[in-house]
DNA sequence: ACAATTTAATAGGGATCACTATTTTAATGG
DNA sequence: CCATTAAAATAGTGATCCCTATTAAATTGT
């Protein structure tokens, strides 16, 4: 009889490298040690393991990530601790690179449509998190009230991909937290009209 | 008798859209109109072809964006419309939705690990094109001698990754384009330390 | 017009794809 | 100890993967 738990941390890892498209259900069955039946009448579905292995994985980093960003602090530094927890995750040693989800499923076969749907709408909510936490700062008088907490949190979004694509293609965590400290240049608080440029 | 480009151009839009692992030689022969011993004495291999469709698409884009990046305009307004470019290009009605290079073969089955080699390789030579004008911004006083380049051309690269993530989800030409402005925030010359943040 | 050469089309090879029907093994119950 | 149920393994489904050997058609040279 296989773990459930056991069978969706190996699907994930297996997805998280090769990508849906680049990962067999030979691959999985030989990762899990187990026959095909069995990851049928456990996981139903290539498809359907793969999204019980992406809930798998977010449920697990979501509760450290949701308490950095909707602790006390003020808003800035929650951002920053969130994005270097991010940093992190896209460089962990014997883990593979990038975000499960940031990257997955971009270009796709038509037959995988539904798939990249589930991603996207997976990175959207993420989005949504950091939207709803800029919306408290502006309530808490951390933000302007005029603030597009919106196009901020796809701006942090677009950061958050770009790092896991970089990460994929080797880049080492030192670097990716050099890129959150530039993208922390852009935040509202830290920027200023600069001088003579009044028009 | 195939005309290469031609062929080249329809087997970039599918690689485009559906990527190297979710097109099929036979959807690329189909499209085409050729037969399978056709592609292969005309471009080798599956592989071959996609490398040959990214160069022709690089060189197509390239020429217009390399004399946008290294024109007399100031850095800042060069980055800024070398940025649009991207946006623009990202989000054209009637083609597939993103860059065919910026967010391409990040997760891949083992098998193809060359290709993934070959599509990080494009990334990072476009980033070096991007900290080589910054270092001319440098000796032309447009930049401060000890600004760090070459992780401000990840930054943006990451930025331009990022683009071509959300607009595979379906984001529009004006969300990146605010999306853009925010990161041209974080340029050196907008940003100025807060007051009384001098510890 | 006919032979030589090139180009195109068919057909298919060996491997792998996601997935299952069937059989074998193991565990359980009285 | 045997019958019943549950679990695991085998074996194989039709489809599709990338690629090619072989055949058919068209083109060329003389």
């Amino acid at each position: 009889m296989l773990d459930r738990d056991v069978g969706l941390d190996i699907a994930a890892r297996l997805f998280w490298e090769r990508g849906y498209e680049g990962t067999s259900t030979a691959d999985l069955t030989k990762a899990m040690g187990i026959n095909p039946p069995t990851l049928y009448s456990t996981f139903g579905s290539k498809e359907e393991l793969y999204r019980q292995a992406l809930d798998f994985s977010i449920a697990r980093e979501n509760s450290r990530r949701s308490e950095i960003l909707h602790s006390n602090l003020p808003v800035y530094e929650a951002l920053s601790l969130y994005l270097y927890d991010i940093a992190d995750g896209d460089t962990q040693p014997d883990k593979p690179r990038g975000c499960m989800v940031s990257t997955a499923v971009l270009q796709h076969a038509e037959e995988n449509a539904s798939v990249a749907r589930t991603t996207a709408a997976l990175r959207e909510a993420s989005m949504q998190v950091l939207k709803s936490r800029f919306d408290r700062a502006i309530t808490e008088g951390e933000l302007p009230a005029e603030t597009d907490t919106d196009t901020l949190a796809r701006f942090y979004g677009a950061i958050i991909q770009g790092m896991s694509a970089q990460a994929c293609d080797g880049a080492c965590n030192a670097l990716l937290k050099r890129l959150i400290d530039i993208a922390l240049t852009a935040w509202p608080g830290m920027r200023q009209t600069p001088a003579g440029n009044s028009d």
